[in-house]
DNA sequence: AAAAAAC
């Protein structure tokens, strides 16, 4: 440990013997000093080794393949449907990202490339291919699906990049991946990046890497350090009215950290619940978007740029976000669920806390999530310190409902599953049925249209600071009842 | 039990 930290320390990029035009985009981008993951694989992968590095994100993983890869590609040229290299990511994002970074540092390199992920069409696809690409980076789906169009042949690459094995392998694409190293040629260079070396990724790389040079970077920080974690145990007032009474639940954790949250990932187990969370939290004003694999990949895109760009403040994620994704300096992260594996818990909270930053990640554990949360802590080795109940004092927490937020607008294209009951509900408008809360009564007996404009309100709410896009907010806006910020003045002061 | 990825 020590001994990599003093040599990274002395180890700048310029000893590095990267190309000279790399060598001037790196210097562009800012940086002088390589990460440890990137000044062990950078040499290897220069000299034409085979390189198995074991690193999670936030590493400069990307970096330690794209540099070299650049260096190595920028003399020659690639024949037509020949690509010269090949890079797969599990993800379609994550296939976005590594093509990004060959953007910021082949700028100065004559080097074509072209993105294969799904979601899109094939025709701007196979004019790339068809021109001849330097390097391809690709989803395995639908990588195969042009090879099996004839569109593409893999005879010529020379470097083969697998990146994130070990969600691949979660995600069942071990059988593609096999394939795809069985179609290029068997004197390429490969380059193996994988967080963990579970046993069917070791076999793997025994059986497609030839003596590789193995890069091992301690895990980042874990949880515990820069991330001040915390989970609130919720049991609904009825069963009914768990799932809705969460959702406020979530609301109230939110504000309750006021400007500390400048952005926040907030992670759900279901797609479904993803639509619905997003969808509730946009109708009490929030500025939040989905993002899950039923989703339109044009739709996925735009809303992790706009996350990216700050414009939009919640991204509420199935564990498609949960791994790889370069999120820069998140906040917040919320688990409205508790991940059923617990590593996902991990890449969660990772999101948050990066770079030295702090970060904090709430999560909301319900008693059939307790299982789950016993495993987390298994793993964590620790505890989570338990929070309270920003809502438990006081305040009833029965009858809180979203006006049926979920069933409004699209349901995703897959999802047929029913929504809970509470939300099946005809779309009453919300603040009316907040405000009933704040009486203590059941919703169900509220004359709650009358109520409306006595409902007691905040005029600021504080944290939130993002825009509303969607001028068609029925919920509560900018208002917030009293009551619920009262309790928190309150529990703040007690 | 669910998410991701191919049409």
């Amino acid at each position: 440990m020590v001994r990599i930290y003093l040599r990274n320390r002395m180890t700048k990029f310029s000893d590095l013997k990267l190309g000279p035009k790399v060598q001037k985009a790196i210097d562009e981008a800012g940086y002088t000093t390589p990460t440890p993951i990137q000044a062990e694989a950078i040499p290897a992968a220069l000299e034409g080794r085979d390189v198995l590095g074991i690193a999670q994100t936030g590493t400069g993983k990307t970096a330690s393949f794209t540099l070299p890869m650049i260096t190595q590609l920028a003399r020659g040229r690639a024949k037509a449907r020949m690509p010269r290299s090949l890079v797969l990511a599990p993800t379609r994002e994550l296939a976005a990202q590594v093509a990004e970074n060959f953007d910021t540092y082949a700028k100065h390199v004559k080097l074509t490339k072209a993105l294969l992920i799904g979601g899109v069409s094939f025709k701007e696809q196979d004019q790339l291919i068809d021109r001849g690409v330097d390097v391809l980076i690709a989803t395995p789906g639908r990588l195969l699906d042009h090879f099996e169009r004839g569109k593409l042949l893999l005879s010529d690459v020379k470097i083969m990049v697998v990146d994130e094995a070990d969600r691949m392998l979660d995600m069942g694409f071990i059988p593609d991946i096999e394939r795809i190293f069985s179609l290029v040629p068997f004197t390429r260079q490969t380059l193996f990046f994988s967080a963990t070396m579970a046993a069917e990724i070791e076999r793997i790389t025994n059986t497609f890497l030839s003596n590789p040079k193995r890069v091992e970077v301690a895990r980042q920080a874990t949880a515990s350090e820069t991330i001040e974690q915390g989970v609130v145990l919720f049991r609904g007032s009825r069963k009914d009215r768990q799932a809705s009474e969460k959702r406020k639940l979530l609301r109230a954790l939110v504000d309750a950290e006021g400007d500390r949250l400048t952005n926040a990932i907030i992670f759900c187990n279901r797609k479904s619940d993803v639509d619905i969370v997003a969808k509730s939290l946009k109708k009490y004003g929030y500025d939040a978007a989905p993002i899950h694999g039923d989703l339109d990949q044009s739709q996925r895109t735009r809303t992790l740029d706009g996350f990216r760009a700050g414009d939009l403040r919640f991204l509420v994620a199935s564990d498609v976000a949960a791994r790889g994704l370069d999120v820069p300096a998140v906040s917040h992260v919320f688990n409205f669920d508790v991940p059923s594996h617990s590593e996902d818990y991990v890449h969660r909270i990772g999101r948050t806390g990066r770079a030295g930053r702090d970060g904090k990640a709430i999560m909301i554990c319900v008693p059939s999530d307790e299982a789950n949360l016993q495993d987390v802590e298994k793993l964590l080795e620790k505890e989570v310190p338990r929070l309270e109940n920003p809502l438990a004092s006081g305040v009833s927490e029965t009858s809180v409902d979203d006006g049926g937020a979920a069933e409004e607008g699209r349901k995703p294209r897959r999802s047929r599953r029913k929504p809970e009951t509470v939300d099946a509900a005809p779309a009453t408008k919300p603040q009316a049925e907040v405000e009933v809360a704040a009486e203590d009564t059941p919703a169900e007996e509220a004359p709650v249209a009358e109520r409306v404009d006595d409902t007691p309100r905040a005029s600021d709410r504080g944290p939130r600071r993002g825009s509303r896009r969607d001028s068609s907010v029925v919920g509560m806006g900018d208002h917030m009842p009293s009551f619920i910020e009262k309790s928190f003045e309150e529990r703040l002061a007690g």
